[in-house]
DNA sequence: GTTAATGATTAACATGGTTAACGATGTCGA
DNA sequence: TCGACATCGTTAACCATGTTAATCATTAAC
């Protein structure tokens, strides 16, 4: 009867869900970060500026979470790989905008393409049943996100 | 009829479920890195030292997927803190052993106990069937990690 | 038109990862 | 038993990426 011994069903939902999120998360992430020539960092980046079209410093840096002198350094990286371009703003000359090449976006979609092998293979090891109550939690786990 | 432009059933399932434990985890995450004079690498490590007990420097590393020099580093910083204590393994003079002390073992539940309320809150924001899918889902997805 | 605010960059620093080299300890076969 | 080799951890040197503070260029406001 001791909530200390035994916590209530709420928080035990909230530890399962956290370590099974956490966990399957690690693991999506490490298999992004395995290869390409690319750094985590870049890779995101370049992701955030294929979704979101052309954008300036400051919009990347608040999408990223992240103060603007860290995205202008990654920018350079992506530049000088010939991913990134960065052109001055023609309505506001103190904005950068910067925008995917196309090799930027081929990058993106094959990284992208990659995981989702790597998810699709291990989704087909579980029964249908399993897969039915993925395919019903997805959604409510963005919801969770994006509360 | 096209798999180019309408992907089959299983891509389509990998993708949203991609996106969802992404999403939640990086909040999840942000959480964990909000607070606490702990840098989210120390505050991992001495998650890690709770879960496992007293460990060596080698097999922290292999924990972390990380190599021993920045274990080796981390450790430091935590023992100038007074949250983590290394001692030399009596049978095994090479090896060092690593443990938690009290006020270590405090900081890491006071963390897990910090997410668990944000999540907790989040969670009973949604209706009772939205709660029984991600109940249904946890094992399902720590299945899935640990593939 | 001068002054203030804003966007981006540069500079200086901190943290945390890597590899290479080394020192101390343990293991094993001649 | 002792010398060669293997293993564990640390140190050193380097790289990537975050931070804050200062600066430059441009725009906005009075």
């Amino acid at each position: 009867m001791s909530t200390a011994e035994r916590p209530p069903a709420s928080t035990r939902l909230a530890q399962d869900l956290r370590r099974s999120v956490m966990r399957l998360g690690r693991r999506l992430r490490q298999m992004h970060e395995e290869n390409l020539g690319l750094t985590a960092n870049q890779l995101s980046l370049l992701g955030v500026l294929v979704k979101l079209g052309p954008s300036t410093v400051g919009d990347l840096a608040e999408v990223e979470k992240v103060q603007p002198p860290a995205i202008t350094r990654t920018v350079k990286a992506l530049e000088s790989l010939g991913l990134a371009e960065r052109t001055a703003d023609p309505e506001d000359g103190r904005r950068s905008v910067v925008a995917t090449t196309g090799r930027g976006r081929e990058i993106v979609l094959a990284d992208r393409r990659r995981r989702d092998r790597w998810l699709v293979k291990r989704l087909a090891e579980l029964s249908p049943e399993e897969r039915r109550v993925l395919a019903a939690a997805a959604p409510v786990l963005l919801k969770l996100a994006d509360a």
